[in-house]
RNA sequence: CGGGGCGUAGCGCAGCCUGGUAGCGCAUCUGCUUUGGGAGCAGAGGGUCGCAGGUUCAAAUCCUGCCGCCCCGACCA
């Protein structure tokens, strides 16, 4: 892309509204722009981000087993009065009607959409166990949004739902995804940490949430430090085998947010050396929940002895667009965003500092031919501007290499490479420096 | 939803208290000079001062109502 002929639209100043760092990055890069109150148009940039990271999600999930669908939007009241949850939800749903005066709502979530697909089209154990999941926008009417795309009203959200015949295939289903989740947040380049979190009326452990460390997180976790580094499990593990030891490694060492907090079990469990307390964003929410809404929808598979048996079930929610913003907020600098290269908008920004001087605009030019060829999906910062407002620009947005090409340079033959995350630069040969950055 | 704050040019702000020509920086446009970390000089354009009503000879400024946005709390992916 020539960023003479793009949209990146960045300002030197954050405007007042935003208090939190990843918000007024995401406005200063040019991401997002607000529209109303937790509302977003997702410009060129933001998009691009918010699409890897969705692809990400995409990936692991498929590589897990589940199954990508769409649901709408809208959705009907109707269904909403079957699981009984149209009166109980409040505020927070947003209420349509269409012209018959029927009424919709645009989903918050969609529990009710996805069992009124499964039991037109599942009614034999023979097709279970199945994980059917969506990455659609979600529409909650928050009291208060606020912090940009971290707590927004409308928001993408991944969505899974798994369907099994029983409580030991349902932990299964869950166990798949707990660690599912561990591998999308390591290729995002986040630390996450999957604690204990309230099951409400169904009761039981299975309900986790993933919090990822930010100092400006919302919430505040405790966790024992082996938990932090343990990492993900990878994607090469048998995703069809027994789970259990994966999870148990990751679930038996204390880790709560404050909610679910217990001091006295905290010390119990962990040496003060052990002992860890940070702050944390919420970016993912795992949920078994049985037959919650199989039940009052009549979601039911015959079993072989012929008798009909309510699905359980469970939910897993990845916020996608808030990722966008826990990302950031774990990863960046007083120069701006530091992208994991994973989620990068640009794989790399071929910088001219000379344009129209024919010796460097032929270099710049090679270098972005050749970038492009190795599909990194260059930037070419080919605009009038002095070089101080390239690099911070780009600096700014966080492309994860720089490769600069100025007059001195190309005079003596050689191009600099900048790397965005260290700052640390090379001066070399163009083949050398496209070999580098291209690995 | 309780409490607080803020709406003046694309962004950041001053002006309001004490009513009288709407300002500053950045950004934008033109020209010249510059060119390895957000250049210099000269010139130019751009504002229903959130909206509505009221007071007044006169309202960005005072009064009333409304709307919007942000922050804290409670609540929540």
């Amino acid at each position: 892309m020539r960023l003479s002929r793009y949209f990146m639209p960045t300002l030197r100043e954050a405007p007042s509204d935003a208090q939190i760092v990843s918000h007024q990055l995401m406005l200063r890069a040019g991401l997002i722009r607000q529209e109303a109150a937790g509302i977003y148009a997702w410009l060129p940039i933001g998009l691009k981000v918010l699409r890897k990271i969705e692809q990400i999600v995409r990936e692991e999930m498929n590589r897990a087993g589940a199954v990508e669908v769409l649901m709408p939007t809208l959705q009907l009241a109707d269904l909403w009065r079957e699981s009984g949850r149209y009166d109980d939800y409040g505020e927070e749903m947003l209420r349509i009607k269409d012209r018959h005066e029927r009424d919709l709502l645009y989903g918050p979530t969609a529990e009710e959409v996805i069992t009124d697909i499964f039991r037109a089209y599942i009614k034999s154990y023979k097709d279970l166990p199945k994980n059917l999941y969506n990455i659609q926008w979600k529409f909650r009417d928050e009291r208060r949004p606020r912090f940009g795309v971290m707590r927004g009203r409308e928001f993408l959200m991944k969505d899974a739902y798994s369907f099994d015949v029983d409580e030991a295939a349902a932990r299964r289903a869950y166990n798949r995804m707990f660690l599912a989740y561990l591998n999308v947040y390591a290729r995002l380049g986040l630390k996450a940490i999957p604690v204990r979190a309230d099951t409400g009326p169904i009761g039981g452990d299975l309900s986790h949430e993933f919090i990822i460390l930010a100092d400006t997180g919302e919430s505040q976790v405790f966790a024992h430090k082996d938990l932090v580094e343990m990492g993900a499990p990878g994607p090469d593990i048998d995703w069809d085998g027994d789970l259990q030891p994966l999870v148990d490694q990751r679930t038996r060492l204390y880790a709560a947010s404050d909610e679910m907090h217990d001091q006295a079990r905290f010390e119990a469990e962990a040496t003060p050396d052990e002992r860890m307390t940070a702050r944390g964003i919420e970016v993912g929410h795992i949920f078994y929940f049985g037959e919650k809404y199989s039940r009052p929808m009549g979601a039911k598979v015959a079993m072989p002895d012929g008798t009909e048996r309510f699905v359980q079930m469970g939910s897993y929610g990845v916020g996608v667009s808030r990722l966008v913003g826990a990302i950031i907020e774990a990863s960046h600098d007083e120069a701006g965003i530091i992208w994991p290269d994973s989620v990068a908008p640009f794989g790399a920004a071929v910088v001219n500092l000379r344009v129209g001087e024919a010796a460097v605009d032929q270099v710049a030019e090679q270098a972005y031919q050749a970038l492009t060829a190795a599909g990194l999906d260059p930037l070419l910062d080919d605009r009038d501007e002095r070089p101080g407002a390239k690099f911070a620009s780009l600096d700014l947005v966080g492309v994860p290499w720089q490769l600069i090409v100025g007059p001195k340079g190309v005079a003596e033959g050689v191009v600099e490479i900048k790397r965005r995350a260290t700052g640390e630069r090379q001066s070399l040969p163009l083949e050398a420096a496209l070999k580098a950055i291209t690995g």
